[in-house]
DNA sequence: GTAATATGCAACTAAATGGTTGCCTGTCAA
DNA sequence: TTGACAGGCAACCATTTAGTTGCATATTAC
């Protein structure tokens, strides 16, 4: 069960602050990454190799410094079993028109 | 942050799986929950409490038993937000389309 | 009334988790 | 080539967490 592994990820309020950051700036580095943050480098790394593990976030090494990019599927299947699973009826349809809207409003 | 409740709540399997158990069947009593489960009645009732504190199960006491109900909006308005925030112009459309074909898929 | 059933409460334990410090390695720039 | 910068690794620590056992209380059935 490899769910497992993402819902543990985003338990975590500090990581979920990781990958708001990658949503605001994908391919960050490390150290950019730990800008603004109250912990140690070891600390966001250790935060940032969950979510690798959870396939949340995937890296690519370039010179001395490691890039980190978000990977949406994972919350996106997640959440798409989850809503199907426990309000499928009632919820879809305002769902739906939120998002149409919010499109609506992007353009 | 009462996001971090919900989060933190659905980070267990055990708990996952009692919401699971919920939605097969609304309204089941803290022994009816316990029945299969690899637990004592005691570990149950705590993962039940995290639950209710995350707002995700309510309960309604009736003579000398629980029943317990699922309130599934906690999770959709996660899944709104991270669905929204992390992938909206890719996925969107997609979600739209398979909660379009399941709902006639149900009818 | 008495026994069985359904749940509640509290103390305790083992393991997981989030964080630290200290040191080492690899890469870039002057 | 030598220092500074980016990151990796490992040991350690405190707290939280998931679970237990034991006992108490309230409701129902006989």
């Amino acid at each position: 069960m490899t769910d497992d592994a993402v819902f543990r990820a985003l338990a975590d309020a500090s990581r979920r602050q990781l990958l708001d950051a990658l949503h605001v700036r994908n391919g960050q580095t490390l150290s950019e990454l730990c800008q603004g943050r109250d912990m140690t480098r070891q600390a966001v790394t250790k935060h940032l190799a969950i979510l690798e593990a959870a396939n949340l976030v995937s890296t690519h090494k370039l010179g001395r410094e490691k890039l980190h990019f978000i990977n949406p599927v994972p919350i996106n299947e997640i959440a798409e079993r989850w809503i199907g699973k426990f309000e499928r009826p009632r919820l879809a349809a305002l769902s739906a028109l939120k998002t149409s809207l919010e499109r609506k409003d992007h353009e």
